[in-house]
Order: C-alpha cells, then sequence, then structure tokens
DNA sequence: CGAAACAGGATTGTATACGAAAATGTGCGA
DNA sequence: TCGCACATTTTCGTATACAATCCTGTTTCG
C-alpha cells in the first residue's frame, strides 16, 4: 500500500524494511537487531545498518544499548499510555480536517485499505492486517495533507503495533474494522463532527482492548517471565 | 536551565550543541554544516559528526542533501503553518494536564525559568532568550509527565526557532513575557481551563506575530535574496 | 563443591582510507 | 569576449580495520 520506491542497499530502506517487519509482529519486541547479521542479509556494511538503526531508535522502535546492541523496543505500560493519550490529541483533530478536505481520490485510496485489510484478515495474513489497520490512521493524516502531523501519527502507529503485540487481550477481533468502516461513512458523507468523534471513540476503544495494569512492565523480559 | 549531563564526544553532545546554537540564532537557517570542520572543532571523527546530523535531521532541524552535505534547515511557510498547527493540537491541552498535576517544585521551576529569561532579555541576550522562552514550553510538556507529547513539543519548539529566526516581524516583542506570566497565575491558582485557554491564545499571537505570506518560500535563499 | 577470577570469542564503537560525486577553476576555441 | 569542455579540488558516501567492551565458558583457589 505504501510507497516502494526506496532504492535498496540505503538506510533508508533497510529502517523501512524493518519497521514493516516489527510492525507485521514478524520481529517481536525484545528482538536483538546484530549489526552483522544485518548487514550480510541487506549485502551493505555495518556503516549502513548502524544508520537504519539510529534511525529507528529516534522513532522509539529500536533500544540502542551502549555496548550491547540494538532490540527491537519493548514499551513499557506507561509508554503505552502516553502513546495513546499523545494519539488522543492528535488524531481526532486530524481526521476532521481530513473529512474537511476529502477528495475523491483520497475516499478511493481508503477505500482500497479497507478492503486490502479484509483480504489479509480473510487470508489469515494477521502480521498484514495489523500493518495495514495502523496505515489506515496515517492515510488519514496524509489526506489532512498534514504532513509534521503525519510524522508523529506514523511513528506513534509504528510503536502502537509494538503496544499491541506485547499487551493486546484476545477478545475483541473485529471492532477494528467496524470503526474503521464507520469513520469511512463519515468520509463519505462529509460529516466532520462524526469522522472527530468516530476516531476519539475508536482510540478509546484501541486502549480498553489491552491490558494495561501494572505487571511490573519488561525491563528484562526473563525475570518477569520466570518470577512467579 | 537544561541538563548539561551529555558526555562530551557523543553523538548527542554534538547534536545538543548544534542544536542549542540553532535555537540561539548562532546559526541562521541555511548554514552548511560541514563534517570535517565540525569533526575538528569537537576534537572527534567525522563517524560521531555524522550521527548527530542525522539525529538532527530526523527532528527537522538540519537538512542533509545527498553528496551536498548538512544545511540548518529553512521551513517554508507551509511548514510553518504545519509546525503551530500541531503545537495548536498538543500544547494547550498539555498545558491544563500540567496544571492539573503540578507540584511546588514545578512552580519554582517554572517561575525560576521566567526570570531566567528576563535576566537574557535585559542582558541583551537575545539568542539566549528565544532558547528560554522555547525551553518554558517544554517544561510545562515535563510537568505534565507525558514524555512522549514532551519529546513532540521540543522538536516542535525547536523547529519554531528557526521558523521565526526566518517569518518573526519586528513588532511585538513584549508580549512573550506577558503570555508566560499569564499562565504562571493560572497554573498558580490551579486553573486547569485558564491554562488551556492561555496557551492557546498564547500560540496563535505566536503565528499571527509571523509573517507567513507566500513569498515563494527559501528553497535556495539567494535567489530569494537577489530577485528584485 | 562453590564462587570468584580469568581467558577466549563475539560484538559493538570509533577512526580512517579510499572511491564517488559535485562545485569550482582553467583553458581552449568560436 | 563568451561559452563550453576538461581538470582540479573539495566534500561527502561507504567500507573496512582496529580498539574497547561485554558475554560466556573454564579454571583455580578457598
Amino acid at each position: 500500500m505504501n510507497d516502494m520506491l526506496l532504492t535498496p542497499g540505503t538506510a533508508e530502506y533497510v529502517a523501512a524494511e524493518i519497521e514493516r517487519a516489527i510492525h507485521e509482529h514478524r520481529l517481536p519486541p525484545g528482538s536483538k537487531l546484530g549489526e552483522d547479521e544485518l548487514a550480510e542479509v541487506y549485502g551493505i556494511s555495518r556503516t549502513i545498518v548502524r544508520a537504519a538503526l539510529q534511525g529507528l531508535s529516534h522513532r522509539h522502535l529500536v533500544e540502542l544499548k551502549r555496548n550491547r546492541g540494538a532490540f527491537v523496543a519493548q514499551p513499557t505500560v506507561r509508554e503505552a499510555r502516553e502513546v495513546f493519550e499523545a494519539r488522543a490529541l492528535l488524531e481526532p483533530r486530524t481526521a476532521r480536517s481530513a473529512c474537511e478536505r476529502m477528495t475523491p481520490e483520497g475516499l478511493a485510496l481508503l477505500q482500497a485499505h479497507i478492503e486490502a485489510e479484509h483480504e489479509a484478515v480473510h487470508a489469515g495474513e494477521s502480521g498484514r492486517a495489523v500493518y495495514l489497520s495502523g496505515q489506515f490512521h496515517v492515510e488519514i493524516a496524509r489526506i489532512a495533507d498534514q504532513a509534521t502531523i503525519e510524522a508523529f501519527i506514523s511513528e506513534l502507529v509504528s510503536r502502537s503495533a509494538l503496544i499491541i503485540a506485547l499487551y493486546w487481550q484476545r477478545r475483541a477481533a473485529l471492532c477494528e474494522s467496524h470503526a474503521h468502516h464507520a469513520l469511512m461513512s463519515a468520509f463519505e458523507i462529509g460529516d466532520a463532527d462524526m469522522a472527530e468523534d468516530l476516531m476519539k471513540s475508536h482510540l478509546l476503544d484501541l486502549v480498553t482492548s489491552l491490558d494495561l495494569r501494572n505487571r511490573a512492565s519488561f525491563p528484562g523480559s526473563l525475570r518477569e517471565a520466570l518470577a512467579q
């Protein structure tokens, strides 16, 4: 769905690949990202890999531990709350803006997006489904024509993928598509108030579908897993 | 006012130094940031300098032109509008949160901040004054105890410094301190609604004090300066 | 037998060397 | 004199070499 016009071998390309893998839950939180390993995979030197990892760490998707290496980030419960707090500030009014500036092309884009989501869900590609449902929010920001806010939302959506990987609780798998469908309706009839409200409650639904009780977060992940 | 606990010789240290210089208008928009030059200044290799510059480019403070080098960013009029749009979404409600969670320590911190601003203004250190008045907003986000939003606001404030350098129009030099004083009053009496409203109008005042008419932005800066 | 010290291996941190691209300066020809 | 092509110089992009650090498995001593 997103542009693939990044030339292979660049730091941006490698970063995008890793980010997508994180987003699709192929790289679970805590995964070690060895520099030599990545360099070999992409046929480049560690210089580029390091640039990519540094970029990802600025987006809080990767944690760089000095002399230890790079790891896929493990957002704490607190971080998770903060991310959705930020989304709650940015996204509803961005959905409003998008609705006000909606074009036929934008509408078609979002429609195609939703259909791709459905496909992924039915094909059992849950990773891709999670990725697409996140990108839906980014597309809305893009339609709102706010590049700065879009960049923030893009980061928050990616971090949300990590949060979902860590704190998602089984129940409620269908609310997603419903919420996106509802938003589409609002966009179609051009009801900006409705779009804003729907986005607000959609985000609220998302947080409440997480298990954000303070279970000591995951600094070690092992200590946590074994300390019965 | 900010922590100086970054060990010299690291990319973070160099990035912080450059960012501060940008913020204080010692490095005007468009300045060339040569790698060899910076490496010599800080007594390090280009490796570290490049890491620092890449970090700054992720915050949109530096523009990296392939095979050309790094330059202090020159936000366009459109970018300027977007930055303040984003600030309008984030900061008022963050000021509210800060007000609700205000502590005596936080109050004292902000008070000291304002006094430092006054000092800088009276000492004629306009660069430092601009820097401090920006940091005031970041401190509020910190008091609101929202690290994620704080990071966003920090970036937006830094970009605002560039925008001010480019688009500020003389008049209205005193509104700044007034607005910050008014905010302090709201914090002191714990009036969250007032804090939110004051921040909202403060940001509005800021944008309206800029000259954001489309004067072809500054892609070249030279072409612009000489095309009479 | 257990714990601390030690050595080996693996991985990251930094500097530097070399190649590539762009900007600039020079000289030739029209 | 002007313009174009070529050479030079500067600066960036990438790879690689080496040093520093950490982890782990082993040894040694109490």
